[in-house]
DNA sequence: CGCTTCCTTGATTTATGTCAACGTGCGTGG
DNA sequence: CCACGCACGTTGACATAAATCAAGGAAGCG
């Protein structure tokens, strides 16, 4: 296992599935070779749009959103490092929802008909890839459960502790990396923006914001805010629990996605 | 095509992707051939529970659902004819919300590893899968923007029409079906339900959906609902776009899973 | 018949939204 | 360099959607 050039956050999410050879890396690697950059405020895709390619982030942050007739717009889900987007590209026509970068991104990107001649090759890559669509879908999960069954406060504790939970997975999810660095608790997260992720307004978010800082479990800077206490937010949402990353260790998977077979 | 002994509902949908050849239906006929009935209230997956078979909904209603610590419930999405329960039963050990039978059902049950087999024994069948999932997903998204952007009423209203929406799909997908008979526009929703899924109190629901009696749009009865409107509906939540059920008929997909390439 | 579940309605409370105003840092263009 | 606009954070006063509490009715069911 030599080092990775490209989407390092992937990697480490799929060492917890510890499914992939060696072999099934370097045809990722191979895939994912394909790198742009691109500025904050990109619509990377649009809302009702077409889909032409799927995308790996590697670095930045982004978001998946719908807007209302009435101009509100609703943020589905926070796309992190290591996320995937247009997954399911070659399977539909277009794209209910819109993506959005909050920062700078840069991204890995294919023609989506690719990853269908991927899995053909290796469906060991297939099946991380419908393991990483059901965390996507465990993440909405997630959202539905704050949404709708948390108060104001509760919501953004949750949503925060979700993140801090995701950047771990994604920035050290191996051993053999060093802790993670003061930074990474860092968030580009605005009021605006958790407001319109968690149906609360600005005013509203701004207020049980400043009761997290009181209480000393976040600490709000220009433009985005840092977690100074995880645990406690845990506590403070009540440590409800959040959605399992821990993948199926079932050894007839594995044979099941033999070639050999 | 012959007569379907089961599973109509399925096919109905997936004719929309008409990727599906006769040999795909054979082996999903022989997938699906072993079927059980439970009663209302049967939990069929438990919160947090492991995932020992992958389901498929032949007929009735169920929920998925998850409950806080304070014993409150949110329910995440209504499983309905054509769906699945543990589809990704095979790649996670647990599942984070459980299921509960809102009728009687009638299941098609099979072992989670055997869906592994049979992806590999048809990518096209593998590829209808992941089109089930990702639309799964989008109904996340549709629930998410639901309790998120809209106000009481606008929720209901909003979910009504998706479910009839999607049981329209599962029971005439064809075009050579008779149509839909009056019996489809009945729904099993208790005001309850309606609570828990959209995250209002009954109390309200109630007063809500009187509203909904009132302006014709629905008629309300012990233990569920019948829609008179449709497209009332529709205009009532102000018509935002429902989630696309159309598939890609891109060409290169059907060469992709070709097994002869 | 009595129990349970579901629907219904009124009175009151509460969480959250709205409106409005102001501060502040930051980038940008003159 | 300054001036301006802009995006974001902050706060107060007020409005309102929805929750809660409470009580009762009506239909199914054992």
């Amino acid at each position: 296992m030599g080092q990775r050039l490209v989407s390092d956050a992937l990697y480490n999410r799929l060492q917890k599935l510890s499914l992939l050879e060696d072999e099934d890396r370097s045809i990722l690697d191979r895939l994912l070779a394909r790198v742009h950059d691109y500025p904050v405020g990109e619509t990377v895709v649009e809302e009702g749009g077409p889909i032409a390619r799927t995308r790996l982030i590697l670095a930045g942050w982004a978001i998946r959103y719908r807007t209302l007739h009435d101009g509100s717009r609703q943020i589905v889900n926070f796309v992190l490092p290591g996320d995937s987007i247009g997954l399911y590209g070659a399977l539909f026509p277009s794209s209910d929802s819109g993506v959005e970068l909050v920062t700078d991104c840069r991204l890995a990107e294919f023609p989506c008909d690719e990853l269908i001649a991927t899995c053909r090759q290796s469906p060991r890559i297939g099946a991380a890839l419908c393991w990483i669509g059901g965390q996507d879908e465990r993440m909405l999960e997630q959202q539905i459960l704050r949404i709708g069954a948390m108060n104001a406060a509760t919501r953004i504790s949750h949503l925060l502790v979700e993140i801090h939970h995701r950047l771990l997975l994604a920035l050290q999810g191996r051993e053999d990396v060093v802790r993670i660095p003061e930074q990474a608790l860092w968030m580009p997260l605005t009021q605006q923006l958790v407001g319109e992720a968690l149906g609360l307004s600005k005013v509203h978010v701004n207020r049980c914001c400043r009761r997290l800082v009181h209480e000393g479990l976040i600490e709000i800077s220009r433009g985005g805010l840092r977690l100074l206490d995880p645990e406690g937010l845990d506590r403070f949402c009540g440590g409800e629990r959040p959605s399992s990353t821990r993948a199926s260790a079932s050894p007839s998977l594995e044979r099941g996605l033999d070639p050999e077979t």
